[in-house]
DNA sequence: GTCTATATACAGATAGAC
DNA sequence: GTCTATCTGTATATAGAC
């Protein structure tokens, strides 16, 4: 049964693939179904099919990239021994590794393009940012007292997240990677 | 000879205001000629008169937004009895009158169509922010004894900025204000 | 300056053969 | 599952009348 439906799993996961690179650089609106098919090496009715709508590309998008996202947080807070410090610059290193190839992170880009996004999109991509902020604010507060800042955990949570999209963002267009290196020194400057 | 021209001026000024304000909620890609002329109650060649291709009308938004930010700053930091908290404020206060209708920084909505960009129009968005970036930082500088923090001012003001516009993108899709209001906390926590 | 009309290209999406 | 073929809508852009 499995196997049967291998091939199928397979190409879907081999279209989201490309799908995603394509978003992280250009975004979900400039992307054709023709383009991903092309690139791909078949044609884009069938892409259709494993992706009926646009919508449905999409939303494949945002729940693997999520499910990736999450599991590498996991990993980092599951270290007990790890200090605020090396949990916080882990979890930059998930943005900074992002901005290889002219790259931001999915959910930054599809927040650009929020307003453009199906209902479905808009909840799925809402539940990502609060989950972030979240485990964020959660390993904050596991390490309160290696923190130099009174300012409450979710709002620095919120504070650090918004600067590392923004950040990605900002630097593509310098074509370098001053923001995110400078949003990292700030953030590791809060942390004893 | 104004006067002659003034028609002309008042009309293309007219598009911008209203290609303006798409932009700033659904981005430049989304936003057609065709529904340009709509809103502005003429048809879409005679956009083309004022703007013959979309490029032009970029490069006429951002020179525009640029340049009331820059005057904008400029009336911040020409306060010569004002606070560092109160100038980091009144800079904080322009990009939170943005997140109004939905709508994020111009500036910023672009870098996220950074790959969609004429040559020109990435180079002149790269000059706004680093004009944006050496004003702050020229800010920082003039009041380094009200700062709390040893990060040089440069990679703060760099951090700041990139916090303030990931913070508009994220806040979008919950709806509310939280990252804006969490990033000015973390701000002016820096600030004595 | 603004219009009608149109050229051209590309978008999302579907029908139906194989 | 993948294809060809096509429908339909929309995009940028231009030509030329008024």
């Amino acid at each position: 049964m499995s196997l049967v439906e291998s091939g199928m799993t397979d190409k879907r996961e081999h279209l989201q693939q490309i799908a995603q690179v394509h978003v992280q650089r250009g975004g979900l609106k400039a992307l054709s179904f023709r383009t991903l098919a092309d690139d791909a090496g078949i044609k884009s009715s069938s892409v259709h099919y494993y992706f009926p709508e646009k919508a449905d590309l999409a939303e494949a998008l945002i729940e693997r990239y999520a499910a990736v996202l999450m599991n590498d947080l996991e990993q980092i807070s599951s270290r007990r021994n790890w200090s605020l410090k090396k949990k916080v610059s882990a979890f930059v290193s998930i943005f900074e590794s992002v901005a290889k190839d002219e790259a931001v992170c999915l959910c930054g880009m599809l927040a650009a393009e929020y307003e453009n996004l199906s209902d479905n999109n808009r909840s799925q991509l809402n539940v990502v940012f609060r989950d972030m902020e979240k485990w964020l604010a959660g390993v904050l507060n596991t390490h309160k007292a290696e923190l130099n800042t009174s300012v409450p955990t979710l709002q620095l949570a919120r504070s650090v997240i918004a600067g590392l999209e923004g950040a990605l963002m900002i630097d593509r267009v310098a074509g370098n990677a001053q923001c995110i290196a400078a949003q990292k020194v700030v953030i590791l400057s809060l942390i004893a």
